[in-house]
Parts: C-alpha cells; structure tokens; sequence
DNA sequence: TTCGTCGGACCTTCAATGTG
DNA sequence: ACATTGAAGGTCCGACGAAC
C-alpha cells in the first residue's frame, strides 16, 4: 500500500472492451471477483498455477483505506454492508508523472509476448477452455452440485455479439435489492418509496440456483453442502460504525470479511 | 468472533522508447 | 504509426492485534 490516505472492472478492465453498468453483478460471481483459478485437474501438468488476480478499476474511498476489495458499483458492496453506503465514493487518483526519462530498452525475445504482454493476457498458462474459444481446450469436468455445462466460474453461456466477438454472460451471483416483501421497514402502499428513516435496505446475493442433484459425493461420503449461501433480504441500521450484531432480518451466512470469503471462496 | 490496520505481493496503466 | 518496455500508481491478500 503506497499511500494510506489515497488510494478499478473486472471483466471489463483491459480484455472486455464491453462496459457492463455497475449492478454488482460483475463482482462477486463466486469468487474473489477478479480471480480465475484453474483447477487442479484442469491443467496439464502438476505444478500449480497461480492464478491472476483482477482488480477494479478505482476503489472506493472505503475499501481503499481499508486495503479491501471493492468492486465496481456504487455504493460497493463492503460500505453496502457496513451500512456507509452513502459515503462510498471513488477515490481520488493521481495523475502519472510525465517526462520521466527512462533509459534504453532491453530487447526481449518477444516470443512470449506476441502482440500483447504476458501480463495483460486473461488467459492463464494453462487455462480451462471458456465456451467460447479462450484458452486451450481441456477436457470439461462438470461442477459439483451444477447441470452438467455449467463452467464453473466462468459463465455458463457464452453469447456472441454482431461482430462476432464472444462475449461472457453475467456471473453466478447478482447483487439486487431485496423484494419489498423482504423489506421489514418499507411501507406496504409503496413499493418504490425509500425505506423509513435508520434503515438502508441491503441487497440479495441471488446465486444462480444449486441443484442437489448434481451434487457429487465426497471422498468420505459426507453430504456437500450449498457452496452459495443465499442472503436474505437483510436490513442495516443506519449507523456509520454499524456491525454485524446490527443487522436485522435474514440469516447470516458470516460476517465481516469472513462473510465475503464465503461468497468470494465458494466454488 | 469481529473488525481495523497495514506490509507487501500483485496488477493495471500509460509515457517513454524502439522499430519499420 | 504502431509495438514494446517497464516503472508509477493502484488494489487487495493475508497476517496480526485490539475490542467486544
Ligand atoms: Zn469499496
Ligand atoms: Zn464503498
């Protein structure tokens, strides 16, 4: 962390040229957000790939003091459970320094970095095949618990767009306000009126429905269990130092980051 | 158990530089 | 003009300690 006082989209970033508006559906998708792991099985040797982590494009002012994922939408969903959602705001930036002189260049092979760097490839060395022709082909293992087709953390469905180009469907969890139904403050004659004052309503992680049936058993035979906790419409006090103890309403599946890795590490 | 802090690894961006 | 390089600037993982 450079700076503590200062201080960007996921699938956007610099391989999706499509911008995908901020609905908290780009972020948590099962998984800390910007990271595609490689399944052990998927890879062709044995040695583990680490894969690459993504990250926003700017930070909330929150998140960034913090040094904690934010994502994309506003207010993120870390202030949206610490109830400060008003006060999630991007972070300022500095602009980068110009006339820097730098010196001769190394020449590199170039052979690992045809056209475009290492480092700004999505691909991972030995990546999965995405339904859609990114990455090398492997063979496909379906996931525990999902219809067979169902690629895991990448999207299940692979759109093409006019062009051509394929384009990834939305991941596996959706950030949505909760029904007003599950809305405990929110005045019955409307549906569209603000919650009453002291309480922000939170939103649902809806995770894309879990099918028992294809659920495969584990090694010591025990039951495996809903990998996508789904969070009831939960309410916030309106309190800037609000806790977990705050919320009301709804299980929780978890808290403070713990709550996070629950939804980013369920795979 | 939860949450804030923070060191440092990792990632993205983009100006400088190189090449045809 | 376009490609490549590489460092600045940024994000956030993961460890740790304090508070409850
Ligand atoms: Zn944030
Ligand atoms: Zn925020």
């Amino acid at each position: 962390m450079p700076s503590v006082d200062d201080k960007s989209l996921d699938a956007t970033v610099t391989s999706e040229p499509t911008f995908q508006p901020p609905l908290h559906s780009g972020s948590y998708s099962g998984m800390p957000l910007h990271v595609y792991p490689i399944p052990s099985q998927f890879l062709q040797s044995q040695q583990p790939v680490r894969s690459k982590r993504r990250q926003v494009k700017n930070a909330c002012t929150h998140c960034q003091k913090a040094c904690k994922k934010c994502d994309d939408a506003r207010p993120c969903l870390r202030c949206v459970k610490y109830g400060i959602s008003e006060e999630c705001v991007d972070s300022q930036r500095k602009e980068r320094k110009k006339g820097i002189k730098r010196g001769p260049y190394k020449k590199r092979d170039g052979k690992y970095r045809a056209g475009s760097g290492v480092a700004h490839s999505d691909v991972p060395p030995h990546g999965v095949h995405i339904p859609g022709g990114i990455g090398p082909p492997v063979p496909y293992m379906p996931m525990p618990g999902y219809p067979p087709g169902f690629y895991g953390h990448y999207p299940p469905l692979v759109s093409k767009q006019g062009d051509g180009q394929s384009v990834y469907t939305t991941p596996q969890y959706f950030l949505t306000p909760a029904p007003h139904s599950m809305q405990p403050g929110a005045p019955e004659s409307d549906p569209n009126v603000y919650p009453p004052q002291g309480y922000y309503p939170t939103a649902v992680l809806a995770p894309l429905p879990y099918h028992p049936q294809y659920a495969m058993a584990r090694a010591d035979g025990s039951a495996i269990p809903n990998p996508y906790p789904i969070f009831p419409g939960q309410m916030y006090k309106n309190s800037p130092t609000v806790g977990q103890s705050d919320i009301i309403g709804g299980d929780r599946v978890g808290a403070g980051e713990q709550s996070e890795q629950v939804i980013s590490d369920a795979t």
